[in-house]
DNA sequence: TGTACATCAGTGAACGCGCGTTCACTGATGTAC
DNA sequence: TGTACATCAGTGAACGCGCGTTCACTGATGTAC
């Protein structure tokens, strides 16, 4: 394959964000190279810096994507519907599609300065949807989703101990009357 | 320096599982190499291999340390004293010394088996600590420390933006009455 | 609409670099007598 | 206690490898007339 058509390269652009939208929180920035990015897209690795400046920045703009999907689809749940499956065993163990802060949160604070600015951002956007369905104030709305994103990270980093599912059914207990 | 006492030895192997302890919380465990965490004992990166079978190895080791740490730090407080600490600027700002869920979880879900394992139960021995200091019952202190855990991921991915310190009042709002 | 030419998306080899790990060597420590 | 020798903790150079990034090249796409 030679040079693509203009609306063929947006579209992989568009592949390759999305790709790395689910391998990112999957396996971690350090867990997946430029070549397994573009993979995901179907093209090599060669061609990479015609879509992008750098790592960094895909990186940046995945984490926006995953964001952005991630508020689009609780903007279409009830709050009990989303935390019904943010705590389960299906979340837990398919953090591809999942939340953005339990998959990366601990590393997103070691990123460059100008994809933790974005992420904050995108965060901030999604709390304020999120405390929209629930019917609480932000702040309330901060106290329940670090519940979850707590019980979401011991889950997984305890998953096949008994612990995890423990600390899953726990939160939901506390959180769901 | 060429060989050293077997007193000596030890204290070296015990210095570098310290520092690693300390060092894997700040950066991560893709985040620091062999020869930064024999630095850290005084010694140089050719002699690693004479302590640990491999950067796994020491990794599994020293996030046993960490939570062996954590959890003898946890039973001299109150639960009050405790809360107050995890979720301060202070504890936010200092990953390396502080709580290993909450500077590691993330990552821990895709290290390999034994050091999965180990952290698991490590963890379910903190929980203990923490579920007798607050005098709650196991599944009570899970969910009371999930809050804990995500609201400190949150609040150091979002580091530098208002949501940061949001977060973290509010879920000591929550926490303590 | 058709033709000639410039553009540039994608390829695959190559780059320098840092990593985890190995190894020959050094010389103080530990052991045997 | 003293001496001779084996051990092995630590050093620093070297290893292969995978990474992010660069580059010369290809040939279909886009543009000018």
């Amino acid at each position: 394959m030679a040079r693509s058509s203009r609306k063929d390269t947006e579209k992989h652009r568009q592949q390759v964000i999305d790709g790395a939208s689910t391998l990112l929180r999957e396996r971690g920035v350090d867990g997946v190279n430029v070549g397994r990015l573009m993979a995901e897209a179907g093209l090599t690795h060669g061609g990479f810096y015609r879509h992008f400046a750098s790592k960094d920045e895909l990186v940046g703009l995945a984490l926006d994507k995953a964001l952005a999907d991630q508020r689009e689809w609780a903007a279409a749940q009830t709050e009990h519907e989303l935390i019904e499956f943010y705590l389960s065993p299906e979340h837990r163990d398919d953090p591809g599609h999942g939340c953005t802060m339990g998959a990366l949160g601990s590393e997103v604070g070691r990123a460059g300065e100008s994809a933790r600015a974005a992420f904050a951002d995108g965060f901030g956007r999604y709390i304020d949807t999120f405390a929209e369905l629930s019917g609480v104030e932000r702040e309330a709305a901060l106290a329940r989703y670090a519940t979850m994103v707590g019980a979401l990270v011991i889950a997984r980093a305890t998953a096949g101990s008994p612990v995890s599912d423990e600390v899953l059914d726990a939160a939901r207990n506390v959180l769901l009357d």
